[in-house]
DNA sequence: TGGGCGCCTCAGG
DNA sequence: CCTGAGGCGCCCAA
């Protein structure tokens, strides 16, 4: 094996004393060995027809191509190792002692991935005694010195201390460039500090010993803290923690010697020149020879028709057919049998004159389905990928628009189809025709899409929507789902067409048949479904709650979508880096406490800590085995005067703030907007309510003043404001009116303060001089009602006990008798149909209800209770978000709705607008329902959300 | 090694 | 009562 280097090029200085002038710029270092064991495990096992495994050779081969074809390569060389032992193990025996042999399927492809090199004409490298790393190493820092780009192809991460200067990686698998920032992410320092964590942290696997207790997140803290190992190590008396001060002192030189077992050599010597790597045009002939050999036929066609290419540049191969042929073919004759779901009449729209035709139909017909097909789940970022129709059940089209072939200047055409603009400014006066229906599923993603393409989609029928209206929560309203129960039709899946994790493609790579296939189906089984659900609409008497508050509300919510908020980056990475330091603070105040490190993240180490080892009292097991530390454990801990479980409190909050938005908020911001875009789902909950996904911006802290900075964040664009307008206690408002409370409907209409009045008559103090105490436990029991009360959840809320809870709740259905007959009545209707219902007719399944087990049972009756009241406020702002913008732009508004939750409707105003918009606004939402209680809308206005509030 | 998944915890209404 | 997200820890497969 060794002898295919030496005799392709004969040995030199690698750097000669009087450089001469390289036309090399880009030197692409290949890590050989590490690739081919990253290509064994994550490429699909392959054998040639002989029975030889082959599917690394062929993630090897597919890759130099791509290298060659793709890149600016002009030099490029494959690196191997030599043998098991290096240098190292003269340093430690231990090193890389334990490594497993290879899988017997890789071994013979070893020479095959040399072979491969060969016929590539490309050098392959190996070096006696040292790894394929070091060799890496050496021609990266001479080529650096030279001043010669570098691109070391490899995800090894003992290859990250060379990222630098003129020096990054590719992982080749990813097709992911490793750079600085990625090195620091993965490390926590910088890559010149990469060999001090590693000696830190050591590594298992290649048994480099570290030091012990140390792992690569504590190491960065101290290598960022003293600056690099040998200050660390003269330094390490100073350490706090005694556990790791005395590991650190003891085993200084197993550090040391660890930093010469991962820090790579940079001198091997007797290497090849560099010139000597400079890319020379491979054989074809014996490429190709090497290609049938191991029956790589796809990798063949791409190589004989790019040589084809070369020969005559109008010869190139029909580029659907090579498309088909790409994804169809199974490599290596391992057969791997397509599905064979092609309908016949589904058909692809190549050609204007037949989309016209097409158009044609469907304005004719008055309504068809229609379906996008984009490249992501997010609307407002992703790209449209085709369209597909349908006008009668039984057939369909699919328009691609925008689809790709992997590689394409390798097979040298894309697939044919229609230009996207031309083809959208041919659809869009049907999609925006006022006498033809379309019909979607989920209408409103693909509102979204068609919207930044220009089309307002209108009217529409939506059948998610109309499911949901129909069954509620009974089951879910996927198209697949869907197809199924009603139409025993089983769809094709996109993990069938795109594959799922990381082998995932988007839809633009799918070849057009699959596509066809896939996307025309989408919209045949919606216009069936249509056919089928519309009916029932009228039959079940939810013609009115469709018409009036789903229907409008999805172009709306798809408005809101678009629109997205502004959100001040600069802001919270301000706030992330606070949280960020003060969290460090507590975490080694903690692990003092604790008399330890450990992950305090983790509730089941922080439960050992607790409970275990500083025997506290309260430690209670759940039944995964672990103890409970939720806040409200740790909160009696805490009175109880321990410290630590009060830190963790503070640290848990500042956790959760940095991570869940201060974070993951900056990572939302559409950077072509500048803004964050939700997304709201419209048919998820089983009350009628929204929820907001992606990022959520329905759970956006408020309570706590730390909470609340994250809001501040949340900003209006120059010359305007944000106007938060919410509804005032409006479940409680119904269930005054549901439940018939002659006195609480008094006191709503009066603008009596409704927690102050509950105390006075459950406790029986006047409402004059009101201990605040008293008006808060009124306040809880007023939630409790909502949410089906029980004395447990009470005492729970209250931090009482169960008993005196149950005596709260008797006295409060003494006061208010109605109440109860409310609860009694709710509950035996729940159980005849099997439903509630809010006051817009809106049917909310309770499925539980009947359920032999009384805890089931009971929590199904709470969710009776409860569910007519949250899902009658869910329809009210509903049918108030469906009226505001045709209001806004009839009264020469030009607000926009921005956000919903639950309560409250955020827009975006100009500062001179403010007045009108708000009166407006509170007119429609205290409008949208009449009821027997007065609806009372408050709004507020600022620069940002908090303030607004 | 990493993707998937259940669990815990916590943010909002 | 209604939600969604992030981190941890475990299992299993490529």
């Amino acid at each position: 094996m060794t002898e295919l280097v030496t005799t392709i090029i004969e040995t030199a200085a690698i750097e000669p004393g009087a450089t001469p002038p390289l036309p090399m710029r880009h030197l692409y270092l290949v890590d050989g060995s590490g690739f081919i064991f990253r290509a064994f495990h994550a490429l699909p096992p392959l054998t040639r027809a002989d029975g030889t495994p082959v599917g690394a050779v062929l993630g090897f081969s597919n890759m130099l191509l791509k290298l060659l074809g793709e890149t600016d390569a002009d030099a490029v060389a494959v690196i191997f190792d030599a043998s098991r032992y290096s240098f190292r193990n003269a340093i430690y025996d231990a090193y890389k002692a334990q490594r497993p042999d290879a899988p017997p399927e890789l071994i013979p492809q070893f020479p095959l991935v040399r072979e491969a090199t060969e016929a590539f004409n490309l050098p392959g490298i190996e070096s006696d005694g040292y790894e394929a790393d070091d060799i890496i190493a050496t021609y990266a820092r001479a080529a650096q010195r030279r001043g010669i780009e570098v691109t070391i192809v490899s995800s090894d991460k003992d290859l990250m201390q060379l990222v630098d200067d003129g020096i990054r990686m590719l992982d080749p698998i990813k097709n992911k460039a490793i750079g600085p920032d990625e090195v620091r992410e993965k490390f926590g320092v910088a890559p010149d500090r990469v060999v001090d964590v590693q000696a830190l942290a050591g590594d298992s696997v290649d048994n480099v010993p570290g030091v012990p207790g140390i792992g690569v997140k504590t190491a960065a803290e101290l290598i960022n803290t003293y600056g690099d190992l040998d200050q660390l190590l003269a330094r390490a008396g100073e350490i706090k923690q005694p556990k790791r001060r005395e590991s650190l002192i003891q085993h200084a030189d197993l550090a040391r010697v660890s930093r010469e077992l991962v820090r790579l050599k940079d001198d091997v010597p007797d290497l090849p020149p560099l010139e000597a790597l400079a890319v020379r045009p491979a054989d074809p002939n014996r490429l190709v020879e090497f290609l049938r050999t191991q029956n790589f036929r796809t990798l063949l066609s791409r190589v004989e028709s790019r040589n084809a290419n070369r020969a005559a540049a109008t010869a190139a191969l029909a580029p659907v057919a090579a498309a088909d042929a790409q994804a169809t073919s199974a490599e290596g004759g391992a057969a791997a049998p397509m599905p064979a779901a092609t309908a016949a009449n589904y058909v692809l729209i190549q050609d204007l004159d037949v989309l016209d035709a097409w158009i044609a139909r469907a304005t004719a017909a008055g309504a068809f389905a229609v379906d996008t097909e984009t490249t992501s789940l997010d609307a407002v970022t992703c790209e449209l990928v085709g369209v597909s129709l349908s006008i009668e059940p039984g057939e369909g089209a699919y328009l691609p628009l925008a689809h790709k072939v992997e590689g394409l200047d390798l097979t040298g055409g894309a697939p044919r189809q229609i230009d996207r603009d031309t083809a959208l400014a041919r659809l869009k006066p049907l999609l925006e025709d006022p006498a033809v229906l379309k019909i979607g599923h989920n209408l409103k993603y693909d509102a979204v899409v068609l919207g930044r393409h220009g089309i307002q989609v209108a009217p529409a029928d939506d059948t998610m929507l109309l499911s949901y209206v129909l069954d509620g929560h009974l089951h879910g309203h996927g198209m697949d789902e869907l197809a199924l129960l009603h139409l025993a039709h089983k769809t094709i899946a996109f993990a069938d067409v795109c594959g799922t994790g990381k082998n995932q493609i988007t839809f633009d790579l799918v070849p057009l048949d699959r596509a066809r296939d896939y996307a025309a189906e989408d919209a045949e089984v919606t216009l069936r479904l249509h056919r089928l659900l519309r009916p029932r609409l009228l039959k079940e008497r939810q013609v009115a709650l469709y018409e009036t508050t789903e229907r409008p509300l999805a172009p709306v919510i798809a408005a809101m979508e678009r629109a997205g908020i502004k959100v001040d980056p600069v802001e919270l990475k301000r706030l992330s880096r606070d949280f960020g330091e003060r969290l460090a603070v507590l975490e080694t105040e903690i692990h003092r406490l604790a008399g330890r490190p450990f992950n305090v993240g983790s509730p089941k180490q922080l439960g050992e800590v607790l409970f275990d080892e500083m025997s506290l009292a309260g430690g209670k097991k759940g039944k995964t085995g672990a103890y409970a530390t939720g806040a409200e454990v740790l909160e009696v801990l805490a009175a109880q005067g321990h410290a630590l479980p009060a830190r963790v409190l503070d640290w848990r909050q500042l956790a959760k703030l940095k991570s869940t938005y201060a974070d993951a908020l900056v990572e939302q911001i559409n950077p072509a907007t500048g803004r964050v875009h939700t997304s709201y789902a419209l048919a998820s909950t089983s009350t009628g309510r929204l929820s907001s996904t992606d990022p959520n911006l329905q759970n956006i802290p408020v309570r706590t003043e730390e909470g609340r900075k994250i809001r501040r964040a949340f900003i209006a664009e120059d010359g305007h404001v944000l106007m938060s307008a919410d509804y005032s206690q409006i479940e409680l408002r119904l269930a005054a009116h549901v439940a018939d409370i002659p006195s609480l409907k008094d006191a709503f209409r009066q603008g009596i303060d409704i927690h102050a009045l509950t105390a006075s008559q459950v406790f029986g103090v006047p409402v004059e001089g009101m201990d605040p105490q008293v008006r808060r436990r009124a306040k809880a029991i007023n939630f409790g009602i909502i949410y089906g009360i029980s004395g447990f959840g009470l005492a729970q809320q209250l931090g009482i006990p169960q008993g005196e809870a149950q005596a709260y709740i008797a006295a409060y259905f003494e006061r208010y008798p109605g109440i109860r007959a409310y609860m009694d009545r709710t509950k035996q209707l729940a159980r005849e149909q099997g439903y509630v219902t809010t006051i817009f007719g809106r049917r909310c399944w309770v499925p539980g209800i009947k359920d032999s087990n009384p805890a089931r049972r009971a929590f199904a009756e709470r969710q009776a209770i409860n569910a007519p009241l949250q899902g009658s406020a869910a329809d009210i702002i509903k049918r108030a978000m469906a009226r505001i913008p045709a209001a806004l732009t009839e009264a020469g508004l030009s607000a926009t709705m921005l956000l919903q939750v639950h309560d409250e409707l955020i827009f975006e105003v100009r500062e001179a607008e403010v007045e009108a918009t708000a009166a407006l606004v509170r007119r429609v939402m205290e409008g949208a329902a009449h009821i027997s209680v007065p609806l009372v809308v408050d709004t507020g206005v600022g620069r940002d959300w908090e303030t607004a509030h």
